[in-house]
DNA sequence: GTGAAAGCGCTAACAC
DNA sequence: GTGTTAGCGCTTTCAC
């Protein structure tokens, strides 16, 4: 179709999609009238509301939520900042995460930090600069002065999957010290004596395999060998840490894996090498990820609720933002052992 | 501190964080000297800056990308739309692609249709509300209603993984139907002859399924019996498949399964059962996920390029928003089979 | 219940 | 190389 001559070539600039303004025009009111009708319906007049609707249908209007975001201060737009998203222990929360602020009507930035630290700078730098209403840490080990940024943002935060005495704002986790513990207690419970662990290398698994050490000391079970495996956990790493473990300790009765992925390479291993679990060996994983009731043996391990802190850092973040005050801004979320046939 | 009685208020508008009039302020220049000095420093004289680069340091100052975005029409996000983000096949994929967006400058956002698809409006206009440089499908089967939405955008589309006669826009994935062929051509040749298949219920894995059975059959084999379960796929779910199907065919010498995880399943069903794989039973799987080398017997699986797909498609919507016009639109990035123990 | 005016913080366009 | 002006598309404020 020709350009109408009458009128001079629209403006320069703009994406030439179709405007509030050309809505309310449409429908014989002003912007901020059509701007109503959207957003509380409640305060206009059912004439303009009809008006208003039909306009939107017959042009297909969708709201630019930048301009919408810019005039408000309000983005309607979380950031979720994950190790990596590929290791399927945080899945859970990202995806109940998502879920819940769909349901709010706030959408999810995806940004990931890498076991390596050094993107975290640049990151945070895009993170701010988009000015979301929120920001949800999983798992991440963030440096001071990323602290510093992030406080001097001004942003909701919402720590996830540890417990910190010095949180940056909200936080709801669970202890990884305790998480130790109880896996060296429970072990212990179960009549075995020579413990070893295969752990990942990020700081929280560090931390369990200490706990679980000291624990074990503590009730008499001398010192317990300890492999690392360079992140990301796999099944493969898991075959070869027990294949190490069992060269130099080789009447280990238990290990505690820092993953269900470690845990299923560690019963592979050891029912290639014909070593009989839970019998010879007891195993237990971290995480509790969907197959590890369905192995086989089956696997006990740690369940941690993923899809409840998701849900919770969604709640906090949504509430702070529609000026909601959150009474408990720290939650302790807690653990359980789940027992099955590996041990 | 107190306010300073000289000045006014603040403006009661705006989010009170450091803006560019400030920065440029400080540094005695223009706002869009400012803003020339930080986006193409070349333009700039060496003392500018200097002096820009010094008050930016001083205040923390943070580029506000909804009013960048705004202003440009450019807003340096990319959406991508999973059917669910814990589903990890299209892991690989999300995490290229969120790497390779990094990279250039670009932001993931994350939306997740859920496998029915009565979210995906709501999905789809807080997708386009955000003006999003890009969107990438990934393994979505879109309404015909929002196809003609995407279309309205004018927003550059990439579909991924799958191969389709009337892409929207640009495309990168292979084809499923080769897929199956080649599965039934690969079990015949090795010399199996009654086959079975597990198979989730979304439309590619379905895809893959009929194109293995009529293959099968042209290659002499009979009809070959499916067993379909609801997604998600999961281990699970593979061991129950397997023990359905034994159940009506027991003398089936092979299954193709639609997940790695669903052959997970069925490796694991059979040696519960005492079934030994290979030798009386073949299983290949399709994805080739990170622990398919490593479960034992290894496993024969159909091997994607996740990561690939994902740079391709961010290749794509970069060449996009730099205006270079990209050549090719459509890539078949093809498959191959990973021969392993399992068969 | 409706509207006019004035920005939100930035950049495109066009001077100089 | 640098600055002025005028928006981007929306919402806040305040008036009617």
């Amino acid at each position: 179709m020709a350009q109408d001559p009458a009128q001079p070539r629209r403006s320069r600039r703009g994406s030439g999609a179709v405007t509030l303004h050309d809505v309310a025009k449409l429908a014989g009111v002003a912007p901020i009238t059509a701007s109503r009708a959207l957003k509380t319906p409640g305060q206009v007049s059912p004439e303009v509301l009809k008006k208003v609707t039909e306009a939107v249908a017959r042009t297909g209007y969708v709201p630019n939520l930048l301009a919408g975001g810019l005039a408000s201060t309000r983005s309607r737009l979380v950031a979720a900042v994950v190790p990596t998203i590929s290791g399927p222990v945080f899945l859970e929360t990202v995806q109940s995460l998502t879920e819940a602020l769909a349901e709010s009507g706030y959408q999810l930035m995806l940004g990931q930090s890498g076991y390596a630290g050094n993107r975290e700078d640049a990151l945070l730098e895009a993170i701010i600069g988009r000015r979301p209403d929120g920001i949800v840490l999983t798992g991440i080990l963030h440096s001071a002065e990323g602290r510093r940024r992030l406080l001097a943002s001004g942003i909701p935060v919402v720590e996830t999957w540890d417990l910190t005495p010095t949180p940056i704002d909200m936080l709801v986790g669970f202890s990884h010290v305790e998480v130790g513990r109880a896996v060296a207690r429970f072990l212990h419970a179960k009549g075995r004596r020579t413990l070893g662990v295969v752990t990942g290398d990020d700081a929280r698994a560090g931390r369990r395999c200490e706990a679980f050490q000291a624990e074990a000391r503590a009730l008499g079970l001398g010192s317990v060998p300890a492999v690392a495996v360079p992140a990301p956990t796999t099944l493969k790493r898991g075959r070869e840490a027990l294949a190490e473990l069992l060269a130099t300790a080789s009447d280990t009765d238990a290990v505690f894996c820092s993953s269900d992925l470690l845990a299923l390479g560690v019963l592979t291993e050891a029912r290639v090498r014909g070593i009989r679990v839970p019998e010879q060996l007891a195993v237990v994983g971290f995480g509790d990820l969907e197959f590890a009731a369905d192995v086989a043996p089956a696997l006990t391990t740690v369940h941690i609720k993923g899809a409840a802190i998701g849900r919770q850092a969604a709640q906090f973040i949504v509430d702070r933002a529609e000026g909601r005050e959150v009474g408990q801004r720290v939650i302790d979320i807690g653990f359980s052992i789940i027992e099955r046939e590996s041990t």
